[in-house]
DNA sequence: AAATCACTCATACTTTCGGGTGATTTCACT
DNA sequence: AGTGAAATCACCCGAAAGTATGAGTGATTT
């Protein structure tokens, strides 16, 4: 999460630069300053429904109860990964989404299995819905 | 939809009016260039969030639909793999519990899969209780 | 009788998972 | 300063899952 919000700072920041050297070195005359903010409004507007997706996504799936899952020492990577991981994600998405390796999420995913006891993906699911780690979005 | 995105757009082009006569009138000499196109970004990627928002807010109540577990046309034993599927059954022991071989269960997924439009189990699983077609244990 | 469908099973193949082990780094606690 | 938990990543290996294709059987429909 943290990284995510670091991610679209960076981001900003990069897109702004880039305007910037590209204003200066070749559009300063040709370019207005009308087209200039259009330009900069569809980039960011763009990035902006990027974000909102995003946002939108994990709020929308699962909740967390984050009170239950201490009880179980469950870390705060260990829920995310369990999060993702009852979306119905692949190890390899999870990684991509986390941005970490897949090793890294095979180990988050391993020890999660050791605290909730199972041995498979859709019995941590299962599991984490009963112990109401997990939330269902509706009813 | 399509009004929507008009609506977006008109937005768009008065608050870029908007900004124009403000950067005229008051901030021309105040404001420099760098200031006035993070504003613009920081305007349109709100501007952006909420476009987003408003996007899948729609998807996501459209996507519960009873009527949608019988056109799925699913057959009875399907739907009989897909329970003990969420049960967090691996594929042998769902065939041991059926008395039918590990392959047929195999095949029986696949079709399910197709039918669920998904390729794993946790999607399906998922999906299935999107649709309303798998009801989650107690309340 | 032919066509369709659900169910069954098989072979062969690729991908993903999960277990085991070990290592480094960071950070909080004492 | 040492301890320990958490997070990161790596390598190996076997098991499970998933894909593709084909095929046989019984029941129902046309």
């Amino acid at each position: 999460m943290k990284r995510s919000y670091l991610l679209y700072g960076v981001v900003a920041g990069v897109l702004l630069v880039v305007l910037q050297a590209v204003q200066y070195k070749t559009m300063i005359r040709d370019m207005r300053l009308e087209l200039y903010a259009g330009v900069i409004a569809i980039l960011f507007m763009i990035i902006g429904v990027v974000v909102g997706l995003q946002f939108v996504k994990r709020k929308s799936t699962n909740a967390v109860d984050s009170t239950k899952a201490n009880q179980l020492n469950l870390s705060e990577r260990e829920l995310e990964v369990l999060h993702l991981l009852a979306d119905g994600y692949s190890n390899q998405e999870i990684a991509d989404k986390l941005f970490v390796s897949l090793n890294t999420i095979k180990t988050h995913i391993s020890k999660l299995y050791q605290k909730l006891n199972v041995s498979r993906r859709t019995q941590a699911v299962q599991k984490a819905r009963d112990l109401a780690i997990l939330i269902p979005p509706k009813g």
